[in-house]
DNA sequence: TATGAATGAGATTTCATTCAT
DNA sequence: GATGAATGAAATCTCATTCAT
């Protein structure tokens, strides 16, 4: 058996972490290669029309491969959307944990996320699709406390900015989930070909969430 | 057999009278039967796995007669996705062609999208999750139409606002992407079960929208 | 759903008797062929070589129609061999349970034994094969029930013999357990193709169990 | 690794050592090793439920190691068989081929075979249900062949006994059919976990196929 | 028109076998 | 020789769709 574990390593860093990076660019490794594979070829048509043999083809190796690697087509898709998530929340997470200024945090928040959404399009495309597949109980449970872990910080930056002074003293609990939601709302741009318009706009979406579009 | 499921009226959602008689002269039908059932399994459980079967059960019609009134699984889901988005934007059409300021407008807007959410819970679980079906050429072409002109109702309403003095002059095209981005993004709430958070809350909603965070 | 109910109904002896083998014969059922093919093929090689394509052609009705009356191939299997166990069962049940001496009993029941082998040739091929399959709890019991009814009869009888006089006093448990192996023990003959040895020779194996090769 | 499991004696068969080492001299080998691991193993359920990775791991070798041994599944699967067949028919030939009256070689030979069941559970379960795969040609062959020279043997001894007045003036084929059938007949009892019955009962066995059941 | 038994293409998945190391 | 990752042919099984009734 050569199934990776259950928890898939936290991407990049690996256990015994340098060792396999070095001679082995993780695209040289069959369960990578099957789970990029799985994401361009996931990203271009819905779930049923997706065949394994197709994703074993992308990636290079035999259909039989790809279960020696993953339990089953679900499980293969899991794995691929649970990477996404971890990836989106790493960064996102980065760019509120800097320190400065609320207004900062958040002119970065929004930065971070139109450069993941521009940068990992596929992904996005994936994520905002699919996330139905997701309601096996343990995997879907990660994605809530993913989404969880995101709004304490927004929660946590927006308190920071009412005790700066610089945001009107709002119900935190509503308007971070407003915010976020705001945020994640740019993300079907992605999806509709419209994702031109997000480019350096970042300072544009922080003033509307600042100042809104009254006068 | 033929034993007719009276008690079928879908989601909580109140039966309005009347409205949907007109646009749906096969109500009450077969036909209206089955397109009901597909979208309670529809909004159940993803796509691949619902079986026609499950659907004509639902519906306590035989699983050929599906076949009589549409001509395949996805012609089915396509047609409940579109009854949606025809509801949705009959509604939010309504909701901005009456006259008034732009304000009013758009506090009517926000309060129109939170009810359809809230009223056809199903549904819009279903349209936000599994919109990557609709690729066939004309729906998906039906689909991008109705979001355009929702987006240039959106665009007219913000313009009359600047011209009212009550809009700071913004781009237009990107504020009303953003916009209706915003209160799209509501729409995922419905999901994850937090939509109890917006009940009663169109009006901080439309005030942050208006004023934004800052203070 | 028209699979046939779990415990296959005591052929022959249907629920709504009569009915349905006036007008359809049991080999025009669907259910009924799809038994005797499997049947045939199953006694032609071995299960793991079985394609239940095969079972399929061989009852002239498409693969997955197998699939709707029974789950599964290994269940396929069972019902074949559950069948010629009641089969089987019923014959002999029937030549002991008929009045008379233990004597003729007996010969009854060696007699009915070997045109049982003879007649159902295939079946008996298959029963002494491949009764490893069983091991799915109830029908194993469904099996260890048969034998041990068949098991209590024989000792009935041998009982009657003792106290008619006609047997010596022997240990019932074991000389039974010895009778009902020594008359099963004919089943291989069917197998290795020396069945013709046992036409007409009822008479003599009668004779070895009751005086046996001593002078 | 090649962790080497001493405590694979099987079956609770007592070592009686030497004897083995004579006809396999790879025994504690690779081969050996794999040979005892595939007879455990396909004791344990039906040949398709085997794989052969269980068989490697049984043994304690890697996969690609029974392929070095043997040509196939299959292949491993009748050396076991063949390989209880020849030791089984080794010790029956020598508890005939013994001097003595005909009386004692039969007491003998009863013994012998109880002896071996008990002996070799697994192998016995194992060749009592599988007899099937032995379909290609040469194995078949020696299967036949030592039932053949088992059943003149025992011919010659019944044979033996008549000339020696000790039995009834029988038809020498069918009767020897007969027995033989009948001592094998104890064989199934091993498999329905009755073997206990079996234990001591040598004498009432050769009492009832010597004088049979009749007063 | 309504049905659901029948179908078989095609999906997922398994596993005997190979072969580079 | 020994290994086990990789393979893909072939198996089981599903289910959208058809069509005779």
């Amino acid at each position: 058996m050569k199934r990776v574990k259950d928890e898939l390593t936290i991407d990049g860093q690996s256990p015994r972490a340098g060792e396999e990076e070095v001679s082995c660019p993780e695209a040289s490794h069959k369960g990578r290669r099957i789970l990029e594979a799985a994401m361009e070829i996931f990203s271009s048509r819905p779930f049923h029309r997706v065949k394994v043999e197709d994703i074993a083809a992308q990636a290079g190796v035999g259909k039989g491969t790809v279960y020696e690697y993953y339990r089953s087509k679900e499980d293969l898709f899991r794995a691929v959307f649970d990477e996404g998530g971890r990836l989106y929340l790493r960064e996102m997470e980065a760019s509120l944990n800097r320190g400065g200024p609320a207004v900062e945090k958040f002119a970065c928040l929004v930065s971070t996320h139109m450069a993941f959404i521009c940068q990992n399009r596929q992904r996005a495309i994936l994520m905002a699709a699919e996330q139905r597949l997701l309601a096996p109980r343990e995997l879907r449970q990660a994605f809530l406390e993913r989404r969880s872990r995101l709004l304490s910080l927004v929660r946590e930056t927006l308190d920071q900015g009412v005790r700066e002074g610089s945001f009107r003293p709002v119900d935190l609990d509503f308007a971070s989930l407003f915010v976020m939601g705001g945020i994640i709302s740019l993300w079907p741009l992605a999806l509709s070909g419209e994702e031109n318009l997000l480019h350096n706009r970042e300072e544009e979406v922080v003033t509307l969430i600042l100042k809104g579009l009254g006068s």
